[in-house]
DNA sequence: AACTATTGGTTGTAAATGTAACTAACAAGC
DNA sequence: GCTTGTTAGTTACATTTACAACCAATAGTT
C-alpha cells in the first residue's frame, strides 16, 4: 500500500502534542499518584487552590477550563481525604468556599516542590530560548485568557 | 489564605501541555467525530495506517505508543465500519496484517486533508522560526523519560 | 516430543469521564 | 405573593479507558 510521504502524525500538531503531553502527565503522576492517591483532577484542584487560594468550584472550573461535574467529584475526593474543607456562604448558600486544610497546604507544598524540580528538569533539556517560544505559542494554542 | 506567587500552573509544563493539546484535540475531533462517528484511537489508527501503509496492530502500538487494548478495540471498531480489513499471516497466525478498505483509504485521504489545513491553520498563529523550536521541543518532550 | 516462556491479540471488569437531567438558592418581572 | 430564569453544584447513566487475566500461536529448552 502506498505511503504518503507529505504529511505523517509527527508532524500533526494535535497528535504531537498530545504525545508530549501524555509523556509528561504520566510522568509526573507518579508523584501525586502513588504518594497521596490522588487523580489527576484532584491534583488540578489542588494545585489551583494552593497557587490561588480559596475560591469556590466555579472559579476552578473558568480558570482551570475543568467541567463543573469534574470539579464536584474531585472536590468531594480531596475533602474525604481530608485535603480540603468547604464553608458554605452566608449571603448566598449556592457558593461554598474550598480551602485547604493544614493537611492540604502540607501536602500542596510537597507537590508543588515537586512541580517545580520536574519542570526544571524538563527545561534543562531546552534553551531558555526555547522554553520561551515553547511557552509563548503554548499559551496561544491553549487560548489562554488571564484574568478573566 | 496566601497565594503562592512564585509558580502557578501555566508555568507549569504538563500543565499548560496539556491545556494547549486539549484545545486541539477537542477541535480537530468535530472533523472525524461527527463526520464518521469515529473515536480518537480510531482516527490514530487510521492515520497510522494510512501514513505508513499496511501493518499489524503490534505495529501501530508501538508507532502510535498506544496500548495494545486500545489498538485492538479501535481496530474492531474500523472494522465493523468497514474501514479496514484484517488479513492473517500465513507464517504466523498470531499477526494480522491491517489494510485500508477503499472506503478507508477514501476517508483517509478526506481526514487527511482537513488535518492538513486545520494545521496549517494553526501555524498560522507563528513565525516559522516558533513553529520550528515548537516542534523540536514538542518531539523532544514526547520521548521524555525522567532518570531512566 | 514435552515443558516453559514469549508474543500478538482479545475479553472481562472496575474505574474515570462526558452528557444530560436534576436540585436548591437566588434574582427579576409581574 | 407567584411565576420564570439563572446560577452553583450534584446525581444518574451511558461511554471510554485502564488493568489484569486470558487464549492461541510460536520459539526456545531439555
Amino acid at each position: 500500500m502506498r505511503r504518503n510521504s507529505e504529511f505523517n502524525p509527527q508532524d500533526f500538531l494535535p497528535y504531537l502534542l498530545n504525545q508530549a503531553a501524555e509523556a509528561l502527565s504520566l510522568e509526573f503522576q507518579r508523584h501525586y499518584r502513588g504518594q497521596y492517591g490522588m487523580l489527576r483532577t484532584e491534583w488540578r484542584v489542588l494545585f489551583h487552590l494552593g497557587c490561588y487560594g480559596d475560591m469556590t468550584a466555579k472559579e476552578i472550573c473558568d480558570r482551570a477550563g475543568l467541567h463543573k461535574t469534574k470539579v464536584s467529584r474531585a472536590v468531594a475526593a480531596l475533602q474525604t481525604k481530608r485535603i480540603l474543607t468547604r464553608r458554605e456562604l452566608e449571603r448566598d448558600r449556592r457558593h461554598a468556599i474550598l480551602q485547604l486544610t493544614a493537611k492540604g497546604q502540607r501536602v500542596f507544598a510537597e507537590l508543588s516542590r515537586a512541580a517545580h524540580a520536574f519542570d526544571s528538569e524538563v527545561r534543562a533539556s531546552m534553551t531558555p530560548e526555547e522554553a520561551k517560544v515553547l511557552h509563548r505559542c503554548l499559551i496561544r494554542i491553549a487560548g489562554f485568557e488571564i484574568g478573566k
